[in-house]
DNA sequence: TCTTGACTTAGAGTGCGCTCGAAGCCGTAG
DNA sequence: CTACGGCTTCGAGCGCACTCTAAGTCAAGA
């Protein structure tokens, strides 16, 4: 598989993928006899978790390090379990922030929809005063 | 109040609240003679909500639309509660992505501690065979 | 009076994660 | 044979959100 066919799979750019072999997030590609890189299919799967680890806010520097401790084979599983753990109590944490702050949302949104229920009841139009702090 | 006591209270740094300040994310404040800011209580409350929409993913340019709509009064209450419709469901979205990956990182994790149970069980210690893909 | 420390401004620098550009090579279609 | 598109490397550039520095002002305490 080509880079651009990998590319298109997996949804980075061809870009972004010779910039991830370059800092030794994916594995240095097989190339053929001409140079070009020459994909397995299964980097797929590898691809795929870095995103995931990607999408849940893991800094690149920590997946190398991930990266690094998977090259190294059976002995460095705890720790890896361990790392993975640490990141999902962070993650864990994140969406309960997130959760907060959507029920943050959802008061300001209903605030409005009264304040516009109002201002629409008010069949008078005042001329419009600006407000005086943010809310 | 004066920059560093606000500061302290919001969780962020003098310099942050100066470029807040310079960028318009925060309302010009009111200097004392000499010249030093003197802030109003009532501003960790806006504060407190560009943290909520910051946690939240939203880009700094987003949070100026939104602190421009909020300083033109009543008029923009319906754009504004737009704004924070969409921005609920893009979060909504995101908790979602991030529930699917700690589904995936609890798989890894348990299968990680599934093989340090065959590891140990295997009392005879043979020679750490590197892996041969990353896993 | 002198020192200390917090403040002011404008602007430069940082770290992250890409993203792009330049220059050149290679293989296939016309 | 030539043109074309896609690949290669290296290194520069970008957008974001700060973060810090330098040079200077000011007010309160010893």
């Amino acid at each position: 598989m080509k880079i651009s066919d990998l590319a298109k799979r997996c949804g980075l750019s061809a870009h972004t993928l010779r910039y991830y072999e370059r800092i030794g997030l994916l594995p240095y590609a097989d190339r053929d006899r001409s140079g070009q890189r020459d994909y397995d299919a299964s980097i797929l799967s590898w691809i795929e978790f870095l995103g995931r680890l990607k999408t849940t806010g893991m800094p690149i520097r920590d997946m190398l390090l991930y990266a690094k401790l998977a090259d190294s084979g059976k002995a460095t599983f705890s720790e890896r379990r361990q790392m993975l753990e640490e990141h999902r109590e962070r993650v864990r944490a994140h969406v309960a922030d997130l959760e907060a702050c959507l029920r943050v949302l959802d008061g300001k949104i209903a605030s409005y929809a009264e304040a516009e229920e109002r201002t629409r009841d008010e069949k008078r139009n005042i001329a419009d005063t600006p407000a005086r702090a943010r809310t």
